[in-house]
RNA sequence: GCCCCCAUCGUCUAGAGGACCAGGACGUGGCCCUUUCAAGGCCAAAACCGGGGUUCGAAUCCCCGUGGGGGCACCA
């Protein structure tokens, strides 16, 4: 039998590293095992779905490399794979659960159920539908029916006894059925929820594995119910842990972060991560790989992974970790492949980017990058036509401005009198001035390094001077040393 | 409040009764390298939640406690 799992997400909101990772181990087993991997809308919430929440969806799981072979957008033998367009499959599994006494028509209004609800909890019991329309006999369900009289459809859940469901990473877990609740499987308009649609959908795509979010452990032995009332065959079931947040406090949240867009892959995304860290850090955080290396590409962990080396604990995310990752991948990827991904940053900074340019810089700025967006920082002054250093980085401790200054113009004309515009030949000239001057190497080039990028922190200055080029270097020269006479008016 | 799940360094994890005075990674500290910042190399500190069992032997199995998490909608 090959396997078939799916990631069947609502489009309700952005698009979280929660749900790409439980995307990500249903693509990693599918791959491993050469099943096939279903992508799945469960729309059936008219009221939150959104086209843009789709969209995001789409455009976060292709970025992550994380394709569909059946699902939207590429079809598939058991389409349509939107729940809102299967209103009609459901409706007729509704139709078999009723007949078959599974579940019943309930007539009571939202206004009973709240009071009920709130009766409940005063009396400090857990909330749950009374019942009230379980015993009502067919006739009555039918004649009220058809008066139009808007209803739901429970599930009847058995009273007394208990049910066992298993589930592969935590073994079987049993519970009372007087804990149970006779929940609503299709609503008053009509659409199904999520109970009954992922449930008959996972049935009628052949779904043979099914990995999700913990969140719905407590609902499992409900779905098991379910499927047992139509007498199907269960999926293997793995639910996976929740990401709490950073404190351990709670669910992962955006509250709880320095920016919230860390929370979002498309947020990653724009903040400068690699989908190749992403991928791989989410993927440590509730499962292990069983190698010396970190770092996996998808192909590394589809060949590795395991439902054995899943973890059923809930796991705190750590963006330092994926600081670390996104480092890593940058300084592994090729100069080319690096180019085209930094460029869009610079150019979203304002920056006119000139090709060759950026080609020389690349090398320079990957071994001091965390995230892509910081080659804006570290090397924008390429493509800047002037800089402004602080004056006091031109004064730096120990030296008077004259002292600077005379450094600054010793250094000019060293420059200009250079036969090669070689980072080799400017360290070796540079190095003599130092001397000359009595001033400690890193003295003469912090002051070099701020006339000339403007900062305090650059790749390596010969290198940059090379790239930036006589002309632009001597110029920029003068302007420090014009800034050097009158700070005050500048 | 009720139900369910989980429990190894600060964090993510390895560990499936003896191979563990518990291994790796991130982070932290130190040293080296060094024109800044990084990167890189080396080193260090750092954990089996508590209590009972079972066993010749438990991080590993069982029970209780504690702590943490999830859920309790005509949302998913």
């Amino acid at each position: 039998m090959t396997v078939r799992v799916r990631f069947a997400p609502s489009p309700t909101g952005r698009f979280h590293i929660g749900g790409a990772r439980t995307a990500l181990y249903n693509v990693l087993f599918a791959r491993q095992t050469g099943g096939r991997f279903i992508l799945r809308i469960e729309d059936t919430d008219t009221k939150r779905s959104t086209p843009e929440a789709l969209e995001e969806l789409k455009e976060a799981l292709r970025w992550l490399g994380l394709h569909w072979d059946e699902g939207p957008d590429v079809g598939g033998p058991y389409g349509p794979y939107r729940q809102s367009e299967r209103k009609a499959i459901y409706q007729r599994y509704a139709q078999q659960l009723l007949e078959a006494g599974h579940a019943y028509r309930c007539f009571c209004s939202p206004e009973r159920l709240a009071r009920l609800r709130e009766a409940q909890q005063k009396a400090k019991q857990t909330p749950r539908y009374d019942g009230l329309c379980r015993s009502l006999t067919r006739e009555e369900s039918d004649r009220r029916a058809a008066t139009g009289e808007p209803f739901v459809i429970r599930f009847k859940a058995p009273k007394d006894g208990t049910t066992t469901v298993h589930d592969y990473l935590r073994g079987d877990i049993t519970v009372e059925n007087s804990t149970l609740d006779d929940f609503v499987l299709v609503k008053s308009d009509g659409m199904p929820v999520y109970h009954l649609a992922a449930i008959v959908d996972d049935h009628e795509m052949a779904i043979t594995h099914v990995f999700r979010g913990q969140e719905w452990l407590s609902t499992f032995p409900l779905h098991a119910l379910i499927i047992r009332a139509f007498g199907w065959q269960e999926p293997v079931w793995c639910h996976l842990s929740v990401f709490l947040n950073p404190t351990g406090k709670g669910k992962l949240s955006k509250r709880h972060l320095k920016s919230e867009q860390e929370v979002f892959v498309l947020g990653l995304r724009d903040l400068g991560y690699l989908p190749e860290a992403i991928n791989s850090w989410i993927a440590l955080m509730g499962a292990s790989f069983g190698a010396e290396e970190e770092l996996l590409s998808l192909d590394e962990m589809a060949a590795r992974f395991s439902l054995d080396r899943l973890t059923p604990s809930a796991a705190r995310v750590n963006f330092e970790k994926l600081d670390d990752f996104n480092g890593k991948w940058i300084r592994r990827l090729a100069v080319d492949d690096l180019c085209t991904r930094i460029k869009p940053f610079f150019e979203r900074a304002g920056l006119k980017v000139d090709d060759p340019t950026l080609r020389r810089i690349t090398p320079l700025v990957r071994e001091r990058i965390v995230t892509l967006d910081d080659a804006v920082e570290m090397a924008g002054f390429f493509f800047r036509a002037d800089v402004q250093p602080q004056p006091a980085d031109l004064t730096p401790k120990g030296l008077t401005a004259e002292q600077s200054t005379q450094a600054l113009e010793r250094a000019r004309a060293a420059l200009e009198a250079l036969p090669e515009f070689t980072h080799a030949a400017m360290e070796l000239r540079l190095r003599e001035l130092a001397a000359e001057l009595q001033l400690k190497t890193g003295q003469l080039f912090g002051l070099l390094r701020a006339a000339i990028t403007g900062q305090t922190v650059s790749p390596p200055l010969f290198e940059c001077l090379e790239i930036v080029g006589r002309e632009t270097t001597l110029r920029r020269l003068d302007q420090a040393l014009q800034l050097l006479k009158s700070p005050a008016g500048l």
